[in-house]
DNA sequence: ACTAGTGTATTAGCTTACTGTTACACTATA
DNA sequence: TATAGTGTAACAGTAAGCTAATACACTAGT
């Protein structure tokens, strides 16, 4: 996994156990891959993982069972949540990055659909 | 100038800046204020200002002159580049990360859509 | 009981970003 | 020539993130 230094590792790690529980990778209920297994595999440290994950158990996503593991809640309205919190922040994040340049919700939506028309094109190659 | 303490200060600047360029108030030409009065508004040291600079600089969109101050390129295809690449960078960003959550382009649109009418009804309070 | 696998905690470095300070180089103006 | 305003550079100190290593607590299987 390859990591952007302008922002956290620990905190990247977050956004990635997001997503694959989002992407239902992860499901309710399922255990995570051991702290040590997860460092070898994200090249990272034990303690940086860590981090990641106690933020993550803080906001009830992760169970954490001594001895055990770490598994994925199984409350299902805080995966639901946690998935219209993180959509909802992407697009709030674009909105207001694209709004500051002066450029029109109507623009926005012009803009990206223009893009998504570019990458379609890119693909059939 | 609230800074995010996820990411780097001077690169928060460096994006500050390629704004104010982007919606025309720094125009073409124009004179930044002193270093260090930059430093006093953004209320950081004034050796962050100057990295950030530097960089901007590094890629031709400041020209300083010593004694002088630092002066918006007056190179329009640079600056005209600079637009198309900070806004299809929030494109790119958006769509990478919604993709990756297995959202599809054609509910993207959507989702942006519903997002921008929800922000609509909010502001008619 | 023992052992292996797990989460958790602690400590000691290292590096980077940021601050604070001082100094230097250049320009313009009085 | 003196002074104020500018960019630029260098130094020491602080804080945060990351690494490395060790130790402890708990669980399950032998």
């Amino acid at each position: 996994m390859e990591f952007d230094d302008k922002v956290p590792i620990y905190y990247q790690i977050k956004q990635y156990i997001y997503k694959e529980i989002i992407v239902n990778r992860l499901k309710p209920g399922a255990k995570l891959p051991a702290v040590r297994q997860l460092a070898v595999k994200l090249t990272v440290n034990v303690n940086t993982v860590q981090r990641a994950l106690s933020e993550l158990v803080n906001e009830g996503i992760l169970k954490p069972q001594r001895g055990k593991g770490n598994f994925v809640t199984t409350d299902i309205s805080v995966l639901v949540d946690l998935r219209r919190r993180v959509v909802e922040g992407q697009l709030a994040m674009v909105y207001d990055r694209l709004a500051e340049l002066q450029i029109t919700p109507d623009e926005m939506i012009q803009y990206l659909t223009n893009y998504i028309d570019q990458r379609k094109e890119q693909s059939h190659d």
